[in-house]
RNA sequence: GUGAGCGUAGCUCAAUCGGUAGAGCGCUGGAUUGUGGUUCCAGUGGUUGGGGGUUCAAGUCCCCUCGCUCACCCCA
């Protein structure tokens, strides 16, 4: 006997009925992106590694050590994606959609790779529902981002959701902050957290949303973003937050909202939600001015944001889980003597007007039949025995009510589709 | 990468001081051969994660290893 083989570590079966949950969720996902003019993209799995060096950033935790990097039999270094906006901007300049009609609107779905300890909502391989907007760089257009997003999150239910939003300024405002607080944070080295100090060097905007209370005590006097922006910057700023003001958007301004990606500019936002433990965030976005740039097109202005599709749905409200395991299936069993294959027959029938049916296909009892369809989720059983087969007429037994009605065969697909 | 907790049937869990593994749920069938859900009966279920050690005897004690979970970190 061979060892059992299992999922590698931090990946996972989405096996049914769960599966129908998904489904439902990315369903409600193209139709919602859809009404804002938004199309499916699908780029590879698998990049040049040096895609996510450029862009996400050679000094951030996903490319330095979270990347499941290799090399392939030519010798190329390759990496699994560990996000896909960087994907996207890759094939927005590869396919020189500058000249298509801007702004582009895509949404993507799909499974991304971080080599991390998992933990509650954070596997290896990992689902995100993601947008992006290319060539406007209006505030507007960071607003409908959010606005979109907003409204997905309560065609799924949620309610209660708080956008917690910030902006690290344009490049030139950033720049100058990162000196600023650099400068500042120097002298008070050895109070900082280890990470902390590594961050000094590498990513020192990180330091801002460490979790360490040390760290806090530091930056209690650490000079404010805000206070470096250029008045382009603030100006931008403060039109998304006018924006979302008119449409009723809840949202919170955090000052120490920073993200961890080198490519993200002036408007950057998240939403957390309750339920999830310590990786709480179900959204993570922004706007990236310069990136499309860095990637060798035009220089062009996007924004887009993130779902984690794993998080979203371990808190997704109970009642559109529910309504997406809602089974509409009609089964169709044969009373012996006769066979199953006459089930089999008349489901075939019941398919050909667009019914869904769930045939029965092994001879058994009416007794196991009721009972398997029952199992099932089923809530109706057409019924086909001798006495219906002689009178060319079906038996249609409703499950919930358990009440039942024979009619002519003939009636079946309409009296089956008008019921509810 | 660091730390803590946990691995017994498909699932949730029992098993006294170390004495040779059990229940519920599930699944299959049956309880007047054409009627489900509740109930009752029967059947199906395990190399106790794996390996080694101590012992007359290990699910139980010790060591190693693999895996799972949560947290740090990171972020969706």
């Amino acid at each position: 006997m061979g060892r059992k083989i299992q999922a590698v570590k931090g990946t996972r079966d989405l096996l049914p009925p769960d599966t129908a949950v998904w489904a439902a969720v990315e369903r409600a996902a193209r139709e919602t992106f859809g009404a804002y003019g938004y199309s499916e993209i699908r780029t590879p799995i698998l990049e040049d590694t040096e895609l996510f060096v450029r862009s996400v950033g050679e000094g951030t935790d996903i490319v330095g050590k979270e990347m499941y990097t290799f090399t392939d039999r030519k010798g190329r270094s390759l990496s699994l994606r560990p996000e896909s906006t960087a994907s996207v901007a890759r094939a927005f300049v590869q396919h020189g959609m500058h000249s298509a009609a801007l702004p582009l609107k895509v949404y993507y779905i799909g499974p991304h790779f971080r080599y991390e300890r998992p933990q509650k909502g954070r596997y290896r391989q990992f689902f995100q529902i993601g947008a992006e907007l290319l060539g406007d760089a209006g505030p507007q257009s960071d607003g409908e981002v959010i606005l979109m997003l907003v409204r997905f999150l309560s065609v799924l239910g949620f309610e209660g959701l708080v956008v917690q939003l910030n902006t690290v300024g344009d490049e030139e405002s950033r720049e100058a902050y990162r000196k600023g607080l650099v400068e500042y944070l120097e002298p008070h080295r050895e109070a900082l957290s280890p990470d902390s100090q590594r961050r000094l060097g590498s990513n020192p905007l990180r330091i801002l949303d460490s979790k360490d209370p040390a760290d806090h005590g530091v930056l209690q006097g650490a000079p404010r973003l805000e206070d470096f922006l250029n008045a382009s910057s603030a100006g931008h700023f403060d039109a998304v937050c006018e924006m979302l003001d008119r449409h009723d958007v809840a949202y919170s301004i955090e000052p120490r909202l920073v993200r961890g990606l080198d490519y993200y500019t002036r408007t950057v936002f998240e939403i957390i939600a309750a339920g999830l433990g310590a990786q709480d965030a179900i959204v993570g976005g922004g706007r990236y001015d310069g990136l499309i740039e860095e990637l060798g097109g035009q220089p062009l202005p996007g924004i887009g944001f993130a779902i984690g599709e794993d998080r979203l749905i371990e808190v997704l409200p109970e009642r559109f889980r529910i309504e997406a395991l809602k089974a509409s299936l009609v089964a169709v069993a044969a009373v012996p003597p006769v066979s199953a294959a006459e089930a089999v027959a008349l489901a075939e029938e019941l398919r050909s007007e667009n019914l869904p049916v769930l045939a029965e296909l092994t001879d058994r009892s009416v007794r196991s039949a009721l009972k398997r369809a029952d199992r099932a989720g089923v809530k109706w059983v057409v019924l086909l025995g001798e006495q219906e087969r002689a009178t060319g007429t079906v038996t249609v037994r409703d499950l919930e009510q358990g009440s039942q009605e024979t009619m002519p065969r003939g009636d079946l697909a309409t009296y089956l589709r008008r019921s509810p």
